[in-house]
Parts: C-alpha cells; sequence; structure tokens
DNA sequence: GTGAAAGCGCTAACAC
DNA sequence: GTGTTAGCGCTTTCAC
C-alpha cells in the first residue's frame, strides 16, 4: 500500500510471518496447508490488497489460459455476434480472451498473430472471409505452424484452410447451401432476373454464395446468362452504391415504367463496381443496362440494407415492386423497412464451437473441418414478382 | 524449430554467435550496436522464428502498454463503436486493447479488472450507465485506489465518479441536455403528451435523460403531472413489450379510434414495467391506462426498435399516428421503418477521448470531468400530432 | 562494443 | 507442514 509499486508475495510473507513458499501454496491452493496458517495468509493478502503478478506467473509455467480472437472490426454486428460466443464460451472456462482488429488489414493481422504469440496466448481464431491468394496461404500457414510449434492452436472461422496438412481447425458456415437455398425462396415466388448485390472476386465466403446463387438458378432450369452478380463488395455504403446505379441503369422499371432512367448519364459518378455477367466473365461493362431484374439477392445483410434504401429512394417500394434477401440476419435485420428475409447464420454459435471444439481435443481437431447449418427466415421483403414482369422483361429498357 | 517449447534468447544467442546481452540490445534497438552484429543476430533470429516472450519482458520492466475496456456486451451497437474507438486510439499509440464484457453482472466486472491489474494494464476504462447505489461507489473507489497505487489509471464512460477526489477521469455524453433537446423536438411539433419509454431508475445515464425530458417539458410551461416514464429498461425485447402494454392500456387511439383496447384484459401477462407518473411517483400502477400520447420518446435506439414494431403490429402508423425518436442514433437507426429521428452521441469519439485524454496529462486527468457533446439528427419518424389530439385528449378512453 | 551477472515475482522441487 | 533454493526469459548495470 504505502511502498512503491506492487505489492508483492514477499510483503505479503512477511506481514503473515511465513515464507514466500507458503503464501503460493496458500493462494494456488494446490498444496495442503493447515486451516490456521492458510487463515493468517489470507489475511495478510487482502489487508494489503495484494494481486499476484500474472506475468511472474506466466513466466513460471502457469501462464493464464487466453484464447484471442481476430476480426476485421467489433461494429460489424455479424463479427460481434461471432467475438461474443468465443468470450461467452471462454469465460466459461475460465479462460481470457482478447480481441483484436485489423480493419481488414493482413499487416495488422500478422501483427497481432506475433502480438499473441509473444502473450503465449493458447489459442488464435482468425474470423471473417478473406481473399484466398498465396500470400494469404503462405501468410496462414505460417501462423499455423509457428503457433503449433509452441503448443498453441489457430482456428480459421469462415475461412478456408490454405492446405489440409496445415495445422489448422476450421469452423464456417456452410455459405453455398444457405445461398442456394434463398436463392430458391426467390425463384420458388417466381423471380427469374435476380441479381447478386455485393459479389468480392476472390472473398471466399462471397465467392460460395455466388456459387449457391448460381448453382439454384441452374437447379431451376435457368441458363449461365440468367446469373448478374454486381462486384460491389460489402458494406451498407456498397450496398446503397451499387443498387442507386443499377437503378439509375435502368436494371427495374418503376410501377407502371414510370422511374425513367436518366438514358445518357448512365455510368455517372466513380462507379466502382463492375457487372459480372455469366455469359461474358470478366468484361466488366457497368455502362451497359443490365436486363430488368425482379429480386436483389444481397451479398449480407449491410448490403441488403444499403440497396433497401437506395430503392426507397428511387421511388420504388419492396416487395411489391422489387423482392430483397440479405445474409447472416442481424440483430435488427427484423426492424428494416420492410423486415428482411435473410438467411440466419448462428454467428455466436459459430464462435462458440470454435473454442469447444479447439479445447475438446486438441489433437484430433488439428486439420478438422467444421461445417455448420443455416435457414431461411422469411420475413416481408420477398413477393412474387410484379404480373406480366414474371420473366423480368429480358428486353432491354 | 525442433527444440521443444518456445525458442529463447538464449538460442539466437548461440546461433549468432554472441551474448545473450547483445541480442537483447539488438531487438530492443536502445544501444548502439554495429551494423555487422546486428545483422548476424537479425538473421539469427529470423532464422529461428524468434519471438520474444512478453512476461518475461514485462517481468523485467519493459511491459507492453496495455488498456483494458469493460463494457456490458459487444454487440451492443453503441458500445462496439465505444470499443471500437478505444482500440483504434490504442493501436495508434502501439497500445495492446483488450476488451472484456461483463452482461452486466458486478461481480463479473471485480473479476475482470482484478485480471486487468494481475496483467497490468496500464489503463483500465469502464464503459456504460450502472446504477449508483453504495456498493458501486465503494467497488469503484477500490479499483481507482488499487490501479492508482501501481501507476494505471481508471477512466469511467458514461458512469459517474463515486467521488470527486477519486483518483479517476470521467468522460460522458452530456445526457440531460440531449434529452433536453430531443424532447423540444417533439414539443415544437406540438406534441404535448410524451411517454418516455425505458427508464431504469437509478441508472445514471437513463436518470439523466429522463431530467432533460422532464426539464424540457417544464421549460414549455407543462406541469410535471405531463411527464410519464415507462420503467422498462433497456433492450430491443423490453420496448417491444412495454410499447405492447402500453398500446393494450389504451394510452393512444388508433387512426379515427379504430384500435379498440381490449378493456378487461389489460394488464395481461408478466408485465415487469412500472409506470411512473411525476404525479405520484412511487404508485407504480401498471393497470391504470395511462392518459392518451402522441408520442413517444424511447431510452435509446433498441428500444425505439421494439417500440416501432409494436407500433406497427398495433396497426398504427409512424409518425402519422404516434411519433417516436430514440438516443444515440447507432449506425442501422436510419433503416428503421420509418427512419428513426434520434440524438447522436458520437461513440467511438466517447472510446478515443478516453484514452487520448487519460494518456494526455496522466496527472491532471485524475478527477477531471469531461462533457462530449451531442446533437439531434432529424429523419422521418416525427411529425405534428394528429388533429385534434394535439393535446392528446386527456380523457381517458 | 560486448560479456557476465544480478535480479524482476513467482512456482516447484527438494530439504528439514 | 514449512522453509530454502533454483530457475522461468528477459533487461540492464557494471566490468572489461
Amino acid at each position: 500500500m504505502t511502498s512503491k509499486g506492487r505489492v508483492t508475495i514477499r510483503e505479503v510473507a512477511e506481514r503473515a510471518g511465513v515464507s514466500m513458499a507458503t503464501v503460493s501454496r496458500v493462494l494456488s491452493g494446490n498444496h495442503p496447508v493447515p486451516a490456521s496458517t492458510r487463515a493468517r495468509v489470507l489475511r495478510a493478502a487482502r489487508d494489503l490488497d495484494y494481486v499476484a503478478n500474472a506475468h511472474a506467473r506466466a513466466l513460471v509455467g502457469g501462464g493464464r489460459k487466453m484464447v484471442a480472437v481476430v476480426l476485421r472490426q467489433v461494429t460489424s454486428p455479424f463479427y460481434a455476434q461471432v467475438a461474443e460466443g468465443v468470450e461467452a464460451e471462454a469465460a466459461a472456462r475460465g479462460w481470457l480472451c482478447l480481441v483484436g482488429t485489423t480493419g481488414g488489414d493482413p499487416g495488422r493481422e500478422l501483427e497481432f498473430v506475433q502480438l499473441m504469440r509473444e502473450e503465449g496466448a493458447r489459442l488464435v481464431i482468425l474470423v471473417g472471409g478473406v481473399v484466398e491468394d498465396d500470400a494469404y496461404r503462405e501468410r496462414v500457414a505460417h501462423y499455423a505452424q509457428a503457433l503449433a510449434s509452441t503448443g498453441a492452436r489457430l482456428v480459421l472461422c469462415g475461412r478456408p484452410a490454405p492446405d489440409p496438412d496445415i495445422p489448422a481447425l476450421v469452423v464456417e458456415f456452410d455459405n453455398e447451401a444457405g445461398a442456394r437455398a434463398i436463392t430458391g425462396h426467390l425463384l420458388s415466388a417466381g423471380h427469374r432476373r435476380i441479381v447478386f448485390l455485393g459479389g468480392l472476386p476472390g472473398n471466399t465466403a462471397l465467392d460460395a454464395r455466388v456459387a449457391g446463387y448460381r448453382a439454384a438458378l441452374a437447379e431451376h432450369g435457368l441458363g449461365p446468362e440468367a446469373a448478374h452478380v454486381v462486384d460491389c463488395g460489402l458494406g451498407r455504403a456498397a450496398g446503397h452504391r451499387a443498387m442507386t446505379e443499377l437503378l439509375k441503369a435502368g436494371g427495374v422499371p418503376g410501377p407502371g415504367d414510370t422511374a425513367t432512367p436518366e438514358t445518357a448519364t448512365s455510368g455517372t459518378g466513380t462507379l466502382d463496381t463492375a457487372t459480372r455477367d455469366a455469359a461474358n466473365p470478366g468484361t466488366a461493362t457497368p455502362d451497359a443496362a443490365p436486363a430488368r431484374f425482379t429480386a436483389v439477392f444481397a451479398g449480407d445483410d449491410m448490403v441488403a440494407a444499403g440497396a433497401l434504401r437506395a430503392i426507397a429512394d428511387a421511388g420504388l417500394r419492396v416487395p411489391q415492386d422489387i423482392s430483397v434477401v440479405g445474409y447472416n440476419d442481424i440483430p435488427l435485420a427484423e426492424d428494416f423497412n420492410p423486415p428482411l428475409t435473410t438467411v440466419r447464420t448462428p454467428a455466436e454459435e459459430l464462435g462458440r464451437a470454435a473454442v469447444r471444439i479447439a479445447l475438446r481435443d486438441p489433437e484430433h481437431a488439428a486439420g478438422a473441418h467444421h461445417l455448420l447449418g443455416t435457414h431461411i427466415v422469411v420475413r416481408d421483403s420477398v413477393q412474387p414478382p410484379p404480373p406480366g414482369r414474371e420473366d423480368g422483361g429480358s428486353t432491354p429498357v
């Protein structure tokens, strides 16, 4: 208290009139100690407001069990839920949970993983889709190997293992199945012209959703030219921007074709989105008005939020004029206008599962791949397409 | 690599053919070392994939600068933003940020603060309103004193300091001013019967908002009987439940009084909300139908989300039949139906400010009290009350 | 410029 | 039962 710096075990020992070893034994509680001495020591510790030095403890072996979660950002509702799941499961087991954010920068990710190695984290959980290039594979292989060499484990949530032999556990949602199901929902409602908004070429999660979307289209007997994916990336702003451009380009007619698209000024502004058409992939032609569409499949709920706003701004109604679905079922998706039909990915469970599986049987876990199921939640943003537009009016505007 | 456990400085020294001290000097970079040896050491470290042991380093003095944020939960958009602000500001200064959640349990809060003391956090930031009772005051006084005794600092975000002499910095929003402003906005639109939904007696943040609400009412010449606060607490579910009960109790008539309230069944179900009426405080009478109201001031945006849904479920429209405002302006508030008029509390800035101020001048900061401003953001959930109901139709239904 | 040695606070053998 | 002692991996005087 009065002394400078932290109270140490030595001071407690002096006050209690015992040796440091005895104090340690009492505090750890792993060694039989007579009640009388025990009480004296505890009393002294409390009087001095003693707290153990976690670093000294860690140094000598009994370090705190710590799990680190690495996210792009905490303000994303989806990521926040995953983090909460990890936190909850870790706390339940008496582990400490550390959250790090990267803002999507691989450099910061690497830095953080390094940090966690220094801090002695036993479990490092990397969350979120990524573009899977050689740099990524190399980076992750290094993490896994480095972590494994000191007995720590790596788990990949929603991103692929670079190599099945790498000592990493992967836990993710079946994005393709979820996307196929929700696309099927749209198709069953009668929609034939559905655009996928929010592609991010190379990103494994989005690519899987696009694949599911394409598969559903094919299952319903539609040719590959029926697919339209707008690679605008994720986020509310991206969704809003891309949807606005799409509407401006005449992608969808207003009620009774009242929404006249500006013919000459299409492609105005800084349009960093590209329309990937299955018929001619690679030739991104943002200026070419896509065929009319009656429904939008947003890459995630935030994109859907932006799209919804853009549609409303254009004077169109959802779902009467155009149907919209999202992905993830974030907590506020039911408060959108209209309440959003989307696919529920149990994010918190993803986080819980990650730590549960990794901690269950460490040895067996390495290299394992767990797929979590998803399901559609139907709300009010889907309706059959307006009469006369079932086929989307495939003639250009 | 091949050896068991972590690579230590000793192995690097051996490989580089120098002493441990030299390796340390090169790695710390605080001591002049010839380029040649330097290179050899660096090379050896890289070859071995050496990472320093943060605990050993911390033990000897040069511990990593670490800030800990303690929140109720990360999935709350508001708290997530605060955390992001703290994280960002900390990262910018090379500090490590650790996020802990308590679920609102004081026990877990105490546990976590203890943990942070053990880990040697230099800055502990407690976020969010609390009920300010003696237990709270004692607890926080202890945190502050304990942290201060080892040179660490405590900052309180959105909660009061138990005592001006306690070595804690407090940074918060001016809740009363914000509430007064938004209530004034409602009053200016012509509303006279406004209910405050989401009181939480004892909670400092909510109490301040209620105070602001009352002050605005008084400023507009309304007597204290004009205030109606429903103490349902925060959260979407609470808002939904309380609003549903309010509507059922005949608090607001439908368009042309079409919404017939169930007269006999009012007060059904488990109603843990209590209506605090300024005229007779303390006598919570949930069964007594409050006077009709034309507007709702929700304690925060999540409560507003629940209220909005309840209103829609009752077949009423916002803002035509009833106006609603929220608090905090969470990222998705503009996607509500209708887009929500609310008061913007720059949450991320709160987090940033907390670390910035605490780190700026440590000595001067202790005991300081910083108030951050807020402002109204007007969207579409407010409109003058329906004709003929400007005074709320003070006769009971 | 570089090495040897003394701890940081704690736990875990080993004594007694 | 309890005290003594030897480190855990690192930084940092203090010599050379």
